[in-house]
DNA sequence: TGGCACCGTGGAAGCGCTTCCACGCCGCCT
DNA sequence: AGGCGGCGTGGAAGCGCTTCCACGGTGCCA
């Protein structure tokens, strides 16, 4: 605003004029169309270095209708983004895409009401070409007010109940890797195994637990029905809702040794609640893996370190960020044409020492 | 693109007719200004839910010459980024202020000279308001090139060579601290010091090596004089440029331990660097800290979870985080008027049990 | 009661860019 | 040798918004 305000960057009109062409051409030969000539093109290059041109990027989004930009939306509080690791993972993958394709990678916590207000004019307000959402909770409205407004949104994850199911969606199956996990501690002989889920608003929890009901119904057991003496030999499984913090960890692994005697098997779903059992457990000087075995899921680092290595189901996370990426740059281009649905991930059990 | 591209959203004037008044009236009514009757305002208002309209960003900012958004750029590979929990610290403050001025703050990594192309044009071009840079090593042109077309710039840490001294920053005072690291050390009796560096071409590297000169200096030691015999009971510091990564510190220690008879004590400039020194000197058998005392520095949350845990030299990264983004919130209101040349924060040593 | 100030309003300009359209030129085919 | 197609170019429109400016209406003072 003051005097000084000057030093006006330089404008597509400054460029054309300096290189002796229509605003036209020179626009034609800055965005590399075909129909310029070599003489032509080679000037207004010269000409827009010699005045550090830098396009005006709302005017040029204006009117194409695109600002090159991608937006990676976590939706949860800063406190566990920045304190669990799977999400620095898949944004890392998906960072990674996003900066080959040429855009700009553009990160929003939605953690209240007003963040999502500023997200969704932000995005919808044409600041970005789609938009990428992490851990989306049951009731989250942001992707559907940017779909209605024309924004291609991709998910990381399943749709919980208020998102359509039609979403494009990178995915793991968290079903078969929850499985996976409670066969592990079956096959090795553990009945009585509690279950720390994650928040149960979200399809990842929901399904994880949904694995190891499947993987005790076919040992022949009883799901939920922890406290009376299940028939010997028969597993039963008792849940308690954590909420993928490691604190929320301790209190959900002290819950169920509470609930539940006998307990030989913790299955926690993520590794931040698996550590967070580890050192309950630890306190109270119960052995793991010898009294009870502790199995994780996501595979952080953290895993791999912790006193006894933690068992865990391992996640491909920077390859979902790359495909939760590459779907959203595909929408930006194309419109919010038929996402090809994405594709699912498929995890793998790690075994380490904890178990 | 496509035949169904349809669901044009809202314009102003859209808004404009459903209200009955003209665009001139409604924009006035959004965008908050007083004069306008309340009747009319009201209408406005209603019109606007009713038709779920959201501004168009470009032609708001096209006029205005404002985005509302800020850019966080962190110049380091991105593996750094996300695996040094200082990024993520000062991430969070800042993201709380700039959300809380209503902006939407723009995270990009510098790690490439493209990268470095495309955040130019990016910020350059009107995406963003002002722009915050951490990690800023020497010969980094970002800071330069954005100030010189009007980009107000930000800096945490003092500006390395190549960049203007002027620039507005949030620095903590890393002389002062390191310092009170080694005068720590010294004032335990240790006398054969080694320091593992951060990258030499970054200032927070060069000012913490500094600190311990002058402790050493002042306690009427060598610097630098590792190999030879030191007259007993005088200090001597053998440095090594580390990188601030974990594996680093590993191979720097290891070199430490090659090169200096008698270490005593080991100041790293960061906590990951000293977390690799912990790791080889148990895997050398050696004790900490009987024979030799480790002190990091950022008092990251590992840093107190470790093995011994860490003595260090805690930072206020969150602070760090809020007072840069309070710079550039300033700032990009403002133009780039005088920068009130920003704070420095003081560090503060914690004595755990490696010292 | 006439004039003045002020307030709310609408018309219109224009931010910097892309792109449609029309135009002139050259070279080729018939 | 005349006409036609195609290519490179420039003029001009217009993206959706803010804001300057001018204007009519009202209420108040003299």
């Amino acid at each position: 605003m003051s005097a000084e305000a000057g030093r006006t960057t330089a404008t597509l009109d400054a460029v054309a004029r300096t290189a002796g062409v229509s605003r036209a051409t020179a626009s034609r030969a800055l965005t590399g169309s075909p129909r310029v000539s070599d003489d032509a093109r080679e000037r207004v290059l010269a000409a827009a270095a010699s005045l550090s041109y830098v396009p005006n990027a709302a005017a040029r989004a204006l009117v194409t209708r695109r600002s090159d930009a991608v937006a990676f939306v976590v939706c949860e509080q800063e406190e566990r983004f920045f304190s669990d690791p799977f999400f620095a993972s898949v944004l890392k993958g998906a960072h990674r895409v996003v900066a080959a394709s040429r855009r700009q990678l553009v990160f929003a916590v939605v953690a209240s009401e007003d963040d999502r207000a500023r997200l969704v004019r932000f995005a919808a307000g044409g600041h970005v070409d789609a938009a990428i959402f992490l851990s989306v909770h049951a009731g989250e409205t942001a992707p559907e007010r940017l779909r209605e407004r024309g924004v291609p949104v991709v998910l990381v994850g399943r749709p919980p109940a208020g998102v359509a199911e039609d979403v494009p969606r990178a995915d793991t199956d968290n079903v078969a890797g929850a499985r996976a996990a409670a066969e592990h501690v079956l096959g090795r002989g553990r009945r009585r195994l509690g279950v720390i889920t994650g928040p149960l608003d979200m399809p990842s929890a929901e399904d994880r637990l949904e694995g190891v009901r499947r993987a005790v119904a076919a040992a022949g057991g009883v799901v939920g029905a922890p406290g009376g003496p299940a028939p010997a030999g028969e597993p039963s499984v008792a849940v308690v809702e954590g909420d993928y913090t490691t604190e929320g960890g301790r209190r959900a692994a002290a819950a169920l040794l509470e609930r539940v005697p006998g307990l030989d098997a913790v299955l926690a779903q993520n590794d931040l609640m698996a550590v967070g059992a580890l050192g309950l457990l630890r306190e109270r000087g119960i052995g793991v893996p010898d009294d009870v075995a502790v199995v994780g899921y996501d595979d952080i680092p953290l895993a791999s370190a912790v006193g006894p290595a933690l068992t865990t189901v391992h996640q491909p996370l920077e390859e979902l960020g790359r495909e939760s990426a590459t779907l959203a740059v595909a929408l930006a281009v194309g419109g919010a044409e038929e996402g090809r649905g994405g594709s699912v991930l498929r995890p793998r059990l790690v075994v380490r020492s904890s178990s």
